[in-house]
RNA sequence: GGGAGCUUAGCUCAGCUGGUUCAGAGCACCUGCCUUACAAGCAGGGGGUCACUGGUUCGAACCCAGUAGUUCCCA
C-alpha cells in the first residue's frame, strides 16, 4: 500500500468524527464509573466560532478525552446562551432590512421572528465546534432559553423575591435616544471627542458675586440641583451655607462640599445635575438633593426643565450659550479634548438616564461563594485570581438583573393601577394577589447572566430550583459537582462568581471543583483579536489550511494558564509539521520489513530498554503537568518525547539499514516494541491531536470495531531503571561529540570514523557502544590507557576519547578550542572554591549543597588535569 | 482615583522549596546536508548585565523596599 508522504488532515477528520458520533463515543450516562465533567461556556447563540473558542474549547477537549482514557465517565455538555442584547440587536437590524421597525412590532410578533432566527442559525457555532473535534455529549445541548431552564429561571426570581433578595430601584442606565433603549456598559463606545467647555457664571443669592462652573453640557444646566466644592479648596471657602440661582431658569440651588470635586479640573466648582450624571447622581443620593429630569426619552428638552422644551439637546447646547453670551454670564470656553460614549448600535451619544431597575441584593448571598474560594474548594487556576476575586467579592454592588428587552425571560412581576406589584408566575395568580383583572406584567427580561449562573445545575435538572437539592434527579447527583470549568478571566465576576453564588444558594455545594482561566487570544502586535479590526482569523480557514490538529496544538504550544495568547499562524505551522512528523514516523514502521529468523542485534536492545524507560519518565512529567494544568508544558513534553526521544532517536537506533540499496529486515522483538510504543505514544499524543492518532490507530493493525484510540487506556508508568537512562544520556552525548568533529572538519556522516576510550574496557561505565557505532558510524570503538596523538578528543564525564583523523589535525585551531575550555573551567573551579573556602558557606549551607560542591571540584580538578595533558600533547 | 499583575535570548514563554555546569525550552537565526520515513526534514552552532537601584542571606532570576516601563480589572 502507498502511503502518502505527508498527512493528509480532511479525510481523517471527517471519517473519524462521524464514526465517533455513530458509535456514540461522546455519549454519557451515569453508571458506576466516577463521572468526569465539565459544561462548556455556553457561546452567544448568534455567535461564529472565533480564537478565544478554539482556545477555550480545545482546552476542554484535551482535559475530557484524557479523563475518558483515564477510565472515567467522562461528560462534556454543551449549548448556547440566548445573550439577550447580542441577538436582539441582530434581529432587529435583520428586520431593518426587511424594512420593518422593532418600534411597529408587538412584543410577540418580535419573539417569533426571533424564534425563527434562532431556530435557523442558532446552531452554527456547535457544529464548528465539530469541526475542532469537540468531543460533546451532543444528546444534552442545551439552550439557556429552553422552556425548562427559562422556567428555572422564573422560579428563582420568585423565590428570591420572596426571600426579600430582589428589590426594585432607581438606577442610572446607558439611554440610547434613538434606538430608545438602555444598552449595557459593554455596549458603549467611548470616542475621543472634541469638545467645548463652557464656564458658566451662577450669581450667588443675594450678593452681586458669581461662582464660575465649567461643563461641557450646558444643556443640562435646567436640570443643575446644586454646586459642589472640595471642602479643602481655599478658594471657596466663603461661600458655606450660600446658594446661587442658576441661569435661564432663575432657581435657587445650595453650595455643598465634598471630597469627591477635583480642584484642579475647571474652575473647582462643579454643577449637580443628578438625573443626568451617574457620578452627580451619587452625590444627589450622598446630599439628599432634588432629581431634576432635563430631557425626555428622544433627546428633547423635558417639561421638567422649564425652558427650551422639546428642542433637541444639542440644539439647545448652542442655543443656550448663545442666550448665556448676551446675558453676559459666559466667562470663557475653551476646546478640550474628552472621551464621549457612543452607542454601538445607532452611534448616537449615550444619556445617562434614571430608571426603575430590579436589583439583586449581593451582600450576604455572595459570602459563601468568596469563602468557597478563598479556602481552596474552588481552585483558580493560575492562583494570581483569587486576588481579583477576592477584591470584587468584597467590594460587591447589588446586581441590576433587569433589562429593557424582550428577548429573555421576562421579569415575573405584575403590577395593577395603583402601581401595586406581584410577583408570581401567571397573570391569574397576579390578578388573585392584587385583587384586580387590570394587572400588566414588566414589560422588562432578566439579564441573561441571570440565567447563565444557574447552567451547571439546570443543564442536569431543570427542576432542581423547584425540587430542591434532596429531590435532585439522579443526573445531577451524578454529575454535579462539576470537575473543571474553562473560561476567560474577564467573565470571573460576571459568570464564575455567581455560578458559585447560585450554586452554593440552591445545593449548597460549589459548581466546580477547578477554574482555569484561559488568556485572551491576540494578535501579534498584542491587540485584542475582534471583528472590527479584522485581524481574527477564521479558525475554519485556519482547520482546513494546518488541520484541525495541527490549529489545536498551535493553540496550545504558547499559552500557559492565565496569560495572553500572541496568536501568530506559525504556530499552526509547527503544530502541522508535528502531525507531519507523526504520520512519518508512522510511514517508516509501516514500511519495516520483519524476518523472525533474525536475532535482535543488541543495539536495538538497548535502545527498546532504553525508550521504555524514557517514555515512563517522560509520561510522569506529563502527568504531573497535567495534574497542574500546565497544559503547554504537558504539550511541549509530548512533543518533544515523539520528535526528540523517539523519532531522532530510538526510530534512528533500531532502523535497519541499507545495504546494496535494499532495505534490510527488522526482527521480531525491536518490531513487536516499536509497535507498542508507536501505540503507547499515540495514546498519549490522542488528547491533543485526536484525528490523526485515531487515523494511525487503525493503519496500525486490523482493529475490531470498538478499539478506537478515544477509548484506549491511558498508558501506565513503570519503575524506572535510572542507569540506563543515564547510560544512554551519555552514549547521545559521545554522539553529539562525533557529530560535532565531523561538522567542524567537513568530514561527510558516510565517512566511517574510529574512537578511543580512554580507560580499560574491564572497567568502562559506557555499555551502549553498538549504539555509539551505529548513530557515530565508526569502525571501531577501542580503549586505551595511552594518549593517542595526532587526534580528535574531548570529554564526557570525565572519560577522555580520541578520534584519530586521517590527514593532519590543525594543531593551532585544536590548541586554540582546548585552552578556550581550559580557561572556563580553570574559572569555573576558582569560584567552586572560593565559595568552598567559605566558612561561613561551609557552616551554613546544607550538607548536600556542600557535597555537590566538592564533587564539582573534584570533577573539575580531573577534567583540567586531562586537559592541560592533551594541550602538551599537541606540542 | 482604587486594586491586581507583568518585565528572563530576536519572538513567545518555563524556571515549582533561594543551592546540581542554572541561566533553560520552542520558534526564529547561522552553517553544512535533497543521507531511501519526513526539506512540513536531518546534523551542528551562535545568542541573555534575568528592567533598574538598594537591602536581607554564606548564597538571589527567585525573598523585601524603592524607581521606571507595561497590561488588565473596578470606578
Amino acid at each position: 500500500m502507498e502511503i502518502s508522504k505527508t498527512y493528509n488532515p480532511k479525510e481523517a477528520e471527517t471519517k473519524w468524527y462521524s464514526y465517533w458520533i455513530e458509535k456514540n463515543f461522546f455519549k454519557s450516562i451515569p453508571d458506576h464509573r466516577e463521572a468526569y465533567t465539565i459544561v462548556i461556556p455556553p457561546p452567544n447563540v448568534t455567535g461564529v466560532l472565533h480564537m478565544g473558542h478554539m482556545l477555550n474549547n480545545t482546552i476542554q477537549d484535551v482535559l475530557i478525552r484524557r479523563a475518558r482514557m483515564l477510565g472515567f465517565n467522562a461528560c462534556w455538555v454543551p449549548g448556547t446562551d440566548h445573550a439577550s442584547i447580542a441577538t436582539e440587536a441582530k434581529v432587529v437590524k435583520l428586520l431593518a432590512d426587511q424594512g420593518i421597525k422593532k418600534t411597529d412590532l408587538e412584543r410577540d410578533d418580535f419573539l417569533k421572528h426571533a424564534w425563527e432566527w434562532k431556530n435557523k442559525y442558532g446552531g452554527i457555532i456547535l457544529e464548528q465546534l465539530k469541526c475542532l473535534g469537540a468531543s460533546c455529549d451532543w444528546s444534552r445541548t442545551r439552550f439557556t432559553m429552553d422552556a425548562e431552564l427559562s422556567e428555572a429561571v422564573i422560579d428563582v426570581f420568585i423565590d428570591l423575591f420572596n426571600k426579600k433578595q430582589i428589590y426594585r430601584g432607581v438606577r442610572m442606565v446607558n439611554w440610547d435616544p434613538t434606538g430608545l433603549t438602555a444598552v449595557s456598559d459593554e455596549e458603549v463606545i467611548y470616542k475621543e471627542t472634541n469638545s467645548k467647555l463652557v464656564y458658566v457664571k451662577y450669581k450667588i443669592e443675594n450678593s452681586n458675586e458669581f461662582i464660575t462652573v465649567a461643563t461641557t453640557r450646558p444643556e443640562t444646566i435646567m436640570g443643575d440641583t446644586a454646586i459642589c466644592v472640595n471642602p479643602s479648596d481655599s478658594r471657596y471657602e466663603s461661600l458655606k451655607g450660600k446658594k446661587v440661582i442658576v441661569p435661564i431658569v432663575n432657581r435657587v440651588i445650595p453650595i455643598i462640599f465634598d471630597d469627591y470635586v477635583d480642584a484642579s479640573f475647571g474652575t473647582g466648582a462643579l454643577k449637580v445635575t443628578p438625573a443626568h450624571d451617574i457620578n452627580d447622581f451619587n452625590l444627589g443620593q450622598k446630599h439628599k438633593l432634588p432629581t431634576i429630569d432635563a430631557l425626555t426619552q428622544d433627546g428633547t428638552i423635558s417639561e421638567a426643565a422649564g425652558a427650551y422644551v422639546g428642542l433637541d439637546r444639542f440644539a439647545c447646547r448652542k442655543q443656550i450659550v448663545k442666550d448665556l453670551q448676551e446675558q453676559g454670564l459666559i466667562e470663557k470656553i475653551e476646546d478640550i479634548k474628552n472621551k464621549v460614549g457612543y452607542s454601538e448600535r445607532t452611534d448616537a451619544v449615550i444619556e445617562p438616564r434614571l430608571s426603575m431597575q430590579w436589583f439583586l441584593k449581593m451582600e450576604n448571598i455572595s459570602k459563601p461563594a468568596l469563602e468557597a474560594v478563598l479556602n481552596g474548594d474552588v481552585k483558580l487556576i493560575p492562583e494570581k485570581f483569587i486576588n481579583t476575586y477576592k477584591h470584587w467579592m468584597e467590594n460587591v454592588h447589588d446586581w441590576c438583573i433587569s433589562r429593557q428587552l424582550w428577548w429573555g425571560q421576562r421579569i415575573p412581576a405584575w403590577y395593577d393601577d395603583q402601581g401595586n406589584t406581584a410577583v408570581c408566575k401567571t397573570k391569574e395568580e397576579a390578578a388573585k394577589l392584587l385583587n384586580t383583572e387590570k394587572v400588566k406584567q414588566d414589560e422588562d427580561v432578566l439579564d441573561t447572566w441571570f440565567s447563565s449562573w444557574l447552567w451547571p445545575l439546570t443543564v442536569f435538572d431543570p427542576d432542581i430550583i423547584k425540587n430542591g437539592w434532596d429531590k435532585a434527579n439522579s443526573d445531577l447527583k451524578y454529575y454535579y459537582p462539576t470537575n473543571d470549568l474553562v473560561t476567560a478571566p474577564e467573565i470571573l465576576f460576571f459568570w464564575v462568581a455567581r455560578m458559585i453564588i447560585a450554586g452554593k444558594t440552591y445545593t449548597g455545594l460549589k459548581p466546580f471543583n477547578n477554574v482555569y482561566l484561559t488568556g485572551i487570544v491576540r494578535d501579534k502586535q498584542g491587540r485584542k483579536m475582534s471583528k472590527s479590526l479584522g485581524n481574527s482569523p477564521d479558525p475554519l480557514d485556519l482547520i482546513a489550511k494546518y488541520g484541525a490538529d495541527g490549529v489545536r496544538v498551535g493553540m496550545l504550544l504558547s499559552s500557559p494558564a492565565g496569560n495572553d495568547l500572541l496568536f501568530d499562524e506559525s504556530y499552526c505551522e509547527q503544530g502541522r509539521n508535528f502531525a507531519n512528523k507523526v504520520w512519518n514516523a508512522f510511514r517508516l514502521i509501516k514500511g519495516f520489513e520483519v524476518d523472525s529468523s533474525l536475532t535482535q542485534p543488541e543495539s536495538s536492545k538497548i535502545a527498546v530498554e532504553w525508550f521504555n524507560n524514557r517514555l515512563s519518565e517522560q509520561l510522569e512529567i506529563i502527568n504531573d503537568h497535567y495534574s497542574k494544568y500546565r497544559m503547554s508544558d504537558a504539550l511541549m513534553t509530548t512533543y518533544k518525547l515523539v520528535w526528540d526521544d523517539f523519532c531522532a532517536w530510538y526510530l534512528e537506533v533500531i532502523k535497519p539499514e541499507f545495504i546494496d540499496g535494499k532495505a534490510q529486515c527488522i526482527d521480531n522483538d525491536t518490531f513487536n516494541a516499536t509497535i507498542i510504543f508507536l501505540e503507547e505514544l499515540l495514546k498519549i499524543m490522542h488528547p491533543w491531536m485526536p484525528f490523526i492518532t485515531e487515523e494511525i490507530w487503525h493503519l496500525t493493525k486490523e482493529r475490531n470495531e470498538l478499539d478506537c484510540i478515544i477509548l484506549a487506556e491511558w498508558p501506565k508508568t513503570i519503575n524506572l531503571n535510572k542507569d540506563c537512562l543515564q547510560t544512554f544520556e551519555m552514549a547521545k552525548e559521545i554522539i553529539a561529540q562525533i557529530r560535532n568533529i565531523r561538522q567542524q572538519k567537513n568530514i561527510s556522516p558516510k565517512e566511517k570514523l574510529s574512537i578511543i576510550e580512554k580507560s580499560d574496557k574491564s572497567k568502562t561505565s559506557i555499555n551502549y557502544t553498538s549504539v555509539i557505532n551505529k548513530l557515530g558510524n565508526l569502525s571501531s570503538y577501542d580503549y586505551s590507557n595511552e594518549k593517542k596523538e595526532n587526534a580528535f578528543s574531548f570529554i564526557v564525564l570525565n572519560t577522555e576519547f580520541f578520534v584519530p583523523l586521517i590527514g593532519n589535525i590543525n594543531l593551532k585551531e585544536e590548541k586554540e578550542r582546548l585552552t578556550k575550555e581550559l580557561v572556563y573551567l580553570n574559572g569555573f573551579l576558582n569560584s567552586v572554591q572560593i565559595k568552598l573556602s567559605n566558612e561561613r558557606f561551609v557552616s551554613n549551607a546544607k550538607p548536600e549543597v556542600i557535597e555537590s560542591e566538592r564533587k564539582k571540584q573534584s570533577d573539575a580538578l580531573t577534567k583540567i588535569k586531562s586537559l592541560e595533558e592533551q594541550i602538551a600533547a599537541l606540542k
